[in-house]
DNA sequence: CTTGACTATTATATCGATTCCGGCAATGCT
DNA sequence: AGCATTGCCGGAATCGATATAATAGTCAAG
């Protein structure tokens, strides 16, 4: 149905290699007549011709494609990813293909899907166990994923150093006068191994982990936070950590949207730091501290990573850094 | 470099077209050697073989290609509502071809490199002005806009009555004492035409439209809250209004923050509203009162109408529903 | 022994664009 | 006049998969 240039053709009465040489701008390099170009030029306008990708693609031109694997499209860090990650493929000059998914475990179907599409690169943004993804020999398809920590053979990564920033975040919370410290977590890889790791680095400071409130939500990152809410609000008083740190901003928001509505006050009673830095977390009430993941520099990594393939496998860790905004203050 | 029906064909000796057979399981039909079909798929398995969606899609087979046009990612609302059309697009079996912008006027080139994929359907997120899209001869795409109120000929519209649900949220506010109402909203022709009609209905429930505080912030959403926040602050006591209505959640949150951060306590000194129905938005502080879009609905209609073309343009209204959350209370 | 029916497979055109390899004029040169 | 050069353009192969038409072989009935 669409106009071809086997269409502009017959209209011109040339041949078609003529018409594709005009209408890519290589048709003068071969010497051809320039008012011809003109005119094929004009009738590709006026007869409305758009350049068919899909064939442009087989033949071996035509952008390449990035293929994204999103994991977990019900969590705003996620979403919020996804957006930066259309925006810079867009702006590099690749073609998108996109699957994003509500659950952590990816099918064969699933990736097929985008295998299909004769990918120059694989991002995998977040961590979906893929334990089949070996099993395709993979023809030097480079691939990275994004934001998870756990390392793998054959694929590059790129991710956010959580140590220092957590180093930052509990030096800041010792400073404000904090000692016991509980935690809010969800029930994912990506969140219990921050948490680990965070509990470490807190006995380094001089911090005390409050065992009792190392809470750990379903893997609804979005229900997480309120059901660590409700579980601070039952316990009593005493023993209530006076900063609560969370695997992540939605997290944050959540825990602190049911403690306020207990009539706990924060920073006044509690403060609560998050993880992420989503767009929205400096508007809340109050604004959240949180470790900022740097998402931007962070695709645009994993994008060089695919654009200049490199025979080593690269593991890049970007720093997380401390933001302090209101949602934290002095211990009481 | 990637193993095709050639390779495959050649190595067991057989014609490409019976290869194609097999793997497609038209090859019975035609009335193949079981064991002849067996053979071929074992080695296709064996050699890795992946289908090229692009050689299947320019032979005229291949899933139909529902190519997306998201203005302004910057926009929490739209990156939720992108995160729900890939999942949509994903579930029919469609393939997605997405562009995103930060911006509101969008290119020629921009708009190519959908229509280059040989588009089944357009969807359009958002009211990106493309004064230039009916200078295509449109082939009978079918182009769908979703969330702007603005009817254009051949493009089916799927958006949100709001005036059932400003009708809804100012009963409630007036019920709870609200007789002056502010407003802040952003610099954008939705969030304006929004505020028109809300006004209006303001004015028949009883409502007093308090213009001092019919604040415009500027075009990027995620300021225009903090900044009409900040203008409602710098009014003195007495000429506040008793509610403020915000074009969207996150206005509200912005709003929010300002405000509680300058001492006022929401919804204690003054109640606010959202317009969205953000998943953060059930996890602010306190969680906000917002009239709900029915997204999945919109994007599920939208679909509808891409998936089976009608000759008549639709213009279809999901009617925006009010949450009531705790961000709104009696009026002082 | 020829015609028809049936089986199992192959040859080939097609989708739209690109590109290498020529080919046919007209002109220039000796 | 004969031959090479230049200018301008067409033919056909290619990319990978699929669909239509055709072919080689077997067997039975007339």
């Amino acid at each position: 149905m669409p106009v071809t240039q086997k269409d502009i053709a017959r209209q011109l009465g040339v041949s078609r290699s003529l018409v594709s040489r005009a209408l890519t701008g290589t048709a003068e390099a071969i010497g051809a007549h320039p008012a011809t170009i003109l005119r094929i030029q004009d009738t590709a306008r006026k007869l409305g011709y758009i350049p068919n990708a899909t064939a442009r693609k087989l033949r071996g031109k035509g952008k390449p494609v990035i293929g994204v694997m999103i994991a977990d499209m019900g969590d705003p860090y996620f979403s919020q990813t996804a957006t930066e990650v259309i925006r810079q493929v867009h702006a590099r000059g690749f073609a998108l293909a996109v699957a994003g998914f509500d659950r952590r475990i990816v099918d064969h179907d699933d990736i097929m899907v985008l295998l299909e599409q004769d990918l120059a690169g694989l991002l995998m943004i977040g961590g979906a166990d893929i334990p089949w993804l070996n099993l395709f020999p993979r023809r030097k398809l480079p691939v990275v994923r994004i934001g998870d920590a756990k390392r793998e053979a054959d694929i590059h990564h790129v991710g956010v150093d959580d140590t220092s920033g957590f180093r930052q975040l509990f030096r800041h919370l010792f400073k404000h006068g904090h000692r016991r410290i509980g935690w809010v977590t969800a029930n994912q890889p990506v969140h219990q191994s921050r948490a680990s790791r965070a509990r470490i680095i807190a006995r380094q400071v001089g911090l005390k982990w409050n065992n009792k409130h190392d809470i750990s939500g379903g893997n609804e990152v979005l229900l997480a936070g309120r059901e660590g809410g409700q579980r601070l609000l039952a316990a009593s008083a005493k023993s209530l950590p006076t900063a609560v740190v969370c695997s992540s901003d939605a997290i944050a928001l959540g825990v602190i949207s049911v403690l306020t509505a207990g009539g706990l006050r924060v920073p006044g009673d509690l403060s609560v730091t998050g993880f992420d830095d989503l767009a929205l977390s400096s508007l809340a009430s109050p604004p959240l501290t949180t470790l900022h993941q740097p998402i931007s520099d962070m695709i645009r990594n994993a994008l060089d990573l695919l654009s200049y393939p490199s025979l080593r496998i690269i593991h890049k860790k970007f720093p997380a850094q401390l933001v302090v905004r209101a949602s934290t203050g002095a211990a009481i």
